[in-house]
DNA sequence: GTGTTCACG
DNA sequence: ACGTACGTGAACACG
């Protein structure tokens, strides 16, 4: 016998907010409406029902809250209830401007089949029949149990009017209209009514009487499209993997335990169920793609390696070099999942005969562009290279370039940026709860394309099983970014950025080998002295270079009075041994020549083994490495290439612009600060950034009550220092530190600076607070870090977590606004045809290698852009410069 | 692999 | 009574 039934999602949802403790996730998010909801839905469930359907007013969160009072506690657990539902495959019903009443009793007029409605409203009795089962809830001591009707109770619609409009009882008015049959009749006798108070209500109200008709009369004529195909229901698979992610996050997962809803445990065994089908004609490609494309949704992995080329240097017997050149092909395919009708089947599709490299490309972008089309990925930064066709790389925005892509790896960043790896088999896991061995440990150190070479068939076997990952984890992260408010910050910010960041790194930066050298020599006489010198001052040699042995020199053998230790011994830190230079030259010595050594190994050597056989030097972007939203760069780190002090910064000298290029920089004026100023709304700081003067005189005009021509310098620098220590969330010790004073001294000018803007100080408390609260803090565009170490026992391990709740949303929403400025600038580059090119983020700035006939234009791109990459209450300054290098651009 | 140091924002 | 400024990456020494 099949029947539909029909929840009231809002009144079951109001009834279990009511009769269920309260309860949170570990975000401080309320979940006991969505547990008790899900309760009942089990308990329909269990009872499998064919079709089931929840229905909704869809209205807005802030007109419910206005126009039913509804408790935020509440109003917040209906979105996310209605995620929940989705994530079952439950069918929601909603339709704008119209009762629940009148959508169930529509689709009950309106259906062949029998209903039941579960609702806590009693004014579904009317709609009860042979036909329209009405289950009402009731909750009492613990107990969640229904009450059937299947046929209205005599009088009901009658005497629910007459009670309603007379504000008299059910009870009450269901007796007058056992008496009198309708109210029309009860009017006609209403002399004979022993009470006078009922006589007064009924002719006070009779006017009043039709109006309350309408009201609690159930239309049936409402026009809405109810699918029973949709609401049919597979009571096996409503524990979804989606589902368990979402219950995981509110904290209520394992907390049903009713039959028929075991976790839909994934009981694959990649190894024994993926199957690799290769393809082997153009026609067979073509379908695959098309499937996919119809399908609307399917994950790529690729293979890509250039056959040995000139990039690789042979050797002769006589030693002269040559180019070893290699008959061997190129090897690039796909492993595309979703393009058959079994997802197991993980399709090969490789170049090779008709299918040619270009056709394969054709193919993947032909997908990539397709409309209404999720492609999942994984780093697909990587990826491009081959997937990207000149003429789209040429021609389209990078937000047109990656509407469809779905990379895994910075999704699964996103939901937690505190984890140290993404690799496919650590989101598989997580997610999905499958476990494969990692790459490593099947290839070892060797990459795919030399694995390919070896042993062609595992490696594809190992990458079609990540294309299955791949496959089925989308959805999820997809429901984790959504319940997180996320999608935009993906959608719009960075997956369009992994195109920008590609196209830095392919495009690279120009260097000159030869001066690099040159100044990695001119340092090695002076490293020798300074060598010999402490060597001759400690009367022995040993290596400099090692904490440990320098340690024992100084302040063991030489008795220097020691500073500070370490877990393993006495520290020989900068920072101490400044202090012990001006009495000690062996000490100034020891710091030159740290300093020296410094810039000859990881700068003048250590760059030098980076640049490639164009003389560029292509760096790495990580957009999934930093916990505030920040980019990392590495092999080589471009972002960290001397600047504070003269002789390293001259290493900017060997970065150079391309021929008939120049470089112009850009970077943000205290870009934190503005946003702590935006964030905060503190009014003073605001004022302060308004007046276009230096900041932090500002301030320490402010902070010493000194007038703002009396500054002195050292209260500049002591204000400066203080700007500085309350975005890193601000201590006195931490102060005290940097400026070599007293804890106490760096408290006072804390306190002086929170008196000066109060507005900070709530903010900072506030954003403390709310971490606290929540369990995670954000930045403005909502990009989230977990602050779990505000939960810690250990007083230190909780000082850091108030600190990082501080610092995080402020370094974050700066990363986040720099990260819009560069798809900003990407795109508007392209679009005015421009063919200048970004090259380097170094966190608040950008470096763009600027066509000699461009200048002006680019200017103009990369201010405006840069200034107007988001709206705050102060202006988005920066600093721009020109020059024929790094240094003289900087 | 971990710790120390130091380059950057 | 704790012992710190926030975020990174690379080189080097050492177990």
């Amino acid at each position: 016998m099949s029947r539909i039934v029909l929840i009231d999602g809002e009144s079951i949802l109001q009834k279990a907010f009511y009769s269920v403790p309260m309860m949170t996730d570990s975000t401080g998010f309320h979940t006991n409406a969505i547990y008790g909801f899900l309760n009942v839905l089990f308990k329909i469930v269990e009872e499998k029902p064919e079709y089931l359907s929840v229905v909704f007013e869809s209205k807005e969160t802030d007109e419910q809250k206005a126009s039913q009072k509804m408790p935020a506690a509440l109003c917040e657990q209906i979105p996310v209830l209605k995620d929940v539902l989705s994530a079952m495959k439950i069918y929601l019903v909603e339709k704008a401007g119209y009762k629940v009443t009148d959508l169930i009793g529509t689709i009950a007029a309106h259906s062949d089949k029998d209903l039941t409605v579960v609702s806590d409203n009693r004014d579904f009795l009317q709609l009860a029949s042979e036909h329209v089962k009405v289950s009402l809830i009731v909750t009492g001591g613990g107990k969640t149990e229904f009450v059937n009707y299947e046929a209205a109770p005599a009088h009901f619609c009658e005497s629910l009017v007459l009670s309603k409009a007379l504000g008299i009882g059910e009870k009450t008015a269901a007796n007058l209209l056992d008496t009198y049959e309708s109210i029309e009749e009860l009017y006609a006798h209403i002399d004979e009514l022993p009470q006078k108070s009922i006589r007064e209500k009924l002719e006070e109200n009779q006017e009043n009487i039709d109006s309350y008709r309408e009201v609690y009369r159930i239309n049936s004529d409402i026009e809405i499209d109810f699918s029973e195909k949709r609401a049919c229901l597979d009571t096996g698979s409503i524990l979804t993997l989606e589902a368990d992610t979402c219950l995981r996050q509110l904290s209520l997962s394992g907390k049903f335990e009713q039959e028929g809803l075991e976790h839909q445990t994934p009981a694959i065994n990649l190894d024994r169920d993926i199957k690799v089908v290769e393809i082997g004609t153009a026609e067979d490609a073509r379908h695959a793609f098309e499937v996919a494309i119809k399908a609307g949704n399917a994950a790529v992995r690729i293979i890509y390696a250039k056959a040995k080329d000139s990039g690789e240097l042979g050797t002769f017997a006589n030693g002269q070099m040559h180019l070893q050149v290699d008959a061997s092909e190129e090897i690039f395919g796909c492993l595309l999942c979703g393009g058959s009708e079994n997802e197991r089947n993980v399709y090969l599709i490789e170049s090779g005969g008709e299918i040619t490299v270009s056709f394969l490309q054709e193919q993947i972008e032909q997908m990539l562009l397709a409309d209404q089309m999720t492609v999942s990925v994984f780093d697909v930064k990587n990826d491009y290279k081959k997937m990207v066709s000149a003429e789209s790389d040429r021609a389209l925005s990078a937000y047109a370039l990656t509407k469809n892509i779905y990379d895994c790896k910075i999704a699964a960043y996103l939901v937690n940026p505190l984890k140290s790896d993404y690799a496919i088999t650590d989101i598989a896991d997580e997610y999905l709860h499958i476990q494969f061995e990692k790459w490593a440990e099947v290839f070892g150190k060797s990459d795919p394309a030399s694995a390919y070479r070896g042993r062609r068939k595992e490696c594809l076997a190992y990458l079609a099983k990540e294309a299955y990952c791949l496959y089925k984890v989308r959805p999820i992260l997809e429901a984790a970014l959504k319940q997180n408010h996320m999608e935009k910050l993906f959608r719009e910010l960075e997956m369009p950025l992994t195109y920008v960041l590609f196209d830095m790194e392919r495009e690279g930066i120009l260097v000159k080998p030869e001066e690099l050298k040159a100044y990695g020599e001119a340092l090695s006489g002076r490293i020798r002295e300074l060598e010999d010198a402490i060597h001759a001052a400690a009367g022995e040699t040993f290596n400099i270079n090692s904490p440990k042995q320098l340690g024992e020199i100084l302040f063991e053998k030489m008795k220097l009075p020691d500073g500070k230790k370490t877990k393993t011994g006495y520290s020989t830190a900068a920072e101490v041994l400044e202090k012990l230079a001006a009495e000690y030259p062996i000490v100034k010595d020891i710091l030159e020549y740290r300093g020296l050594t410094k810039l000859k190994s990881t700068y003048a050597e250590g760059l030098a083994a980076f640049i490639d056989a164009d003389n560029k030097i292509h760096t790495n972007f990580n957009q999934t490495i930093t916990a505030t939203g920040r980019l990392s760069s590495t092999e080589p780190n471009l972002q960290n290439i001397p600047m504070r002090m003269e002789l390293g910064r001259r290493i900017r000298k060997v970065f150079i612009p391309q021929d008939g290029c120049i470089f112009m920089d850009a970077d943000y004026s205290q870009i934190e600060l503005r946003v702590l100023a935006h964030m905060s709304d503190d009014a003073q700081l605001i004022e302060a950034y308004r007046m276009d003067e230096d900041i932090h005189r500002i301030t320490a005009s402010k902070v010493f009550h000194t007038p703002f021509e009396e500054v002195t310098d050292l209260q500049r620098r002591n204000a400066k220092a203080v700007n500085f220590g309350i975005v890193y969330g601000i201590s006195s010790f931490g102060l005290s530190q940097d400026l070599s004073i007293t804890p106490r001294e760096a408290k006072e000018y804390i306190d002086a600076y929170f008196k000066t803007y109060p507005g900070i100080k709530k903010f900072l408390d506030q954003m403390v607070e709310d971490a606290k609260d929540k369990g995670y803090c954000e930045t403005m565009f909502g990009r989230r870090r977990p602050v779990p170490e505000l939960k810690s026992t250990n007083f230190n391990q909780r000082s850091f977590g108030e600190r990082v709740a501080m610092n995080s949303p402020i370094q974050g929403t700066a990363a986040d606004i720099i990260k819009y400025a560069m798809v900003h600038v990407y795109d508007a580059l392209k679009k005015k045809g421009l063919k200048s090119k970004l090259i380097l983020q170094i966190h608040d700035e950008l470096l763009i290698e600027t066509r000699s006939d461009e200048i002006e234009e680019v200017r103009s791109v990369l201010s405006h852009e840069m200034q107007n990459a988001c709206k705050l209450a102060v202006d988005l300054e920066i600093d721009l410069h020109t020059g024929s290098d790094w240094y003289e651009a900087k």
